[in-house]
DNA sequence: GACCTTGTGCGACAAGTGTCTTAGGATACG
DNA sequence: CGTATCCTAAGACACTTGTCGCACAAGGTC
């Protein structure tokens, strides 16, 4: 049985995008962020929370002055895509369309998104049926 | 502090996707499902699982005949839709069609679903501003 | 009736999560 | 220096999740 691979749950998810979203800041600034965002943090939680990422690889810490600054390690962008990956493995048959379905028959969307979803459909889109399938 | 709303993990989703799948099933119906989809569990383990899911209130239960047989309470639309807002929220901004640029951008879609989401988007794009807003 | 097979009930246990307390070192201020 | 601040380290603790083990009841078999 090997290790499970780390997981990065609820809590320590809402601390990340906080880093994601400023680049680097001291528990104390996330703890600021969280309680602007909502979060009843104590700066022990907020520490400890730190501490589980960097523990599991997701930040790095780096002491200037007078307290830990800490940085994340891993991007967004591949924290969404296993998210979305997994979403639609589990519950979407693993056909991505199937979400985008649900998505565009569920929300409104923005206009502009709207707008660039269009076009990449076009583009991918020659007219009629491809002579190749893949 | 209020309790928190019940969670669905992982192994639990495993299950629960079996019930959608077959309507209802016994413990070792599900067993055996769990198996073919790669899954090690012994029976203990999805009867800890079922029973689980039944204090949640997300499957029921009926003993007929031998054994106990369990349906899923919740719909599968409901999880999926839960999950897609809570995806959206945490790791798109609120906007859905972040995530759907995202899912084009990386996969590439089976055909008809290509075509219905065309489809879908012309409907609903007069060319300008819309008739109704909400 | 002794013995399997299949089920259920209940408990167990390690690891992961959510949150916090407290002790103790460093900094700043009158 | 004494005291208020801010920081880190360490640990605590309840609840959740992932996975069983095992004792015990019901039904079938020879």
């Amino acid at each position: 049985m090997a290790k499970r691979p780390p997981t990065i749950p609820d809590s320590e998810l809402d601390v990340l995008r906080i880093l994601w979203d400023r680049g680097r800041a001291t528990v104390r600034e996330v703890l600021d962020a969280s309680k602007a965002a909502g979060r009843q943090w104590t700066y022990a939680t907020v520490a400890t929370l730190l501490d589980r990422l960097e523990q599991k690889g997701m930040v790095g810490s780096d002491r200037r002055e007078l307290a830990f600054v800490y940085t994340p390690k891993i991007a967004a962008q591949d924290v969404r895509r296993k998210r979305v990956e997994n979403l639609v493995d589990k519950l979407y048959q693993g056909e991505p369309g199937l979400l985008v379905l649900h998505l565009l028959q569920q929300h409104r969307l923005a206009p502009e998104h709207a707008d660039q979803i269009r076009a990449l459909l076009e583009q991918d889109e020659p007219g009629d049926q491809g002579p190749d399938r893949g």
